[in-house]
DNA sequence: TGGCAGTTTGGCTAATTTACCAAAAAGCAC
DNA sequence: GTGCTTTTTGGTAAATTAGCCAAACTGCCA
């Protein structure tokens, strides 16, 4: 049955629509600095706290981060640190984006 | 001006984006082994063409995968096959989800 | 007990996404 | 040219998502 759109995929897409939102990468990228709580992150974010505290919990749903109540704040970190190490492919597509966009600009011009 | 959400974030999150659904990410795996034409993929996911074509044209736009005609069919191919090893982070955070999860199921049974 | 800081939840609207069908393109054979 | 194969595009309805406000909840301290 291999070859075929199945769980598996189904699976994959949940971690990865998780991570697919600007405000979700910024906060993954920041708690692998560190652990953050939810006022430090709605901060730097600068959208609503109850906006933050959505996406906070769409990562914790995808099993992305865990939360630890400690104070009378509750701080987040990662899960698996490894999904920062991904970026260093996007930026990858990213570059090979640019270049290719520069090139059909240099061919215009001439 | 450092942590805060930019267009670098918005820029991975629209790649990120782009494979997050369960058809595409079947198609990354697919096109991993080697290129594929729309005919292909349809066979293979089940779907619509047009809904196939659709999720091409997701990929290409952003930048994931490139076409070629030859013959008379369109084949696809991954333009930076690095984007395959990240599943294996994903599996990560699958495999500890589950082990979590079993873990609470183990401690209700007590 | 009341009040307060920090966080989550519910409700609502606007915007986006998905899948199908039908129709249009594009290329090749006759 | 017509017809055939392959792929893309347009349209539409259903489902999902994002963001804000207001309200609720939690733990702490006076």
């Amino acid at each position: 049955m291999a070859g075929k759109v199945n769980t598996r995929h189904e699976a994959w897409a949940k971690i990865i629509k998780a991570m697919a939102h600007p405000s979700r990468l910024f906060i993954i990228e920041e708690l692998h600095k560190g652990e953050r709580c939810v006022g430090d992150l709605t901060a730097m974010i600068g959208a609503d706290t109850s906006t933050v505290s959505k996406h906070l919990s769409v990562l914790k749903n995808a099993g992305l981060v865990v939360d630890e109540k400690r104070a009378n704040s509750i701080y987040y970190k990662l899960r698996c640190p490894c999904i920062i190490d991904f970026m260093s492919c996007v930026e990858e597509v990213l570059m090979v984006n640019a270049r290719e966009h520069n090139n059909i600009l240099k061919c215009c011009r001439k």
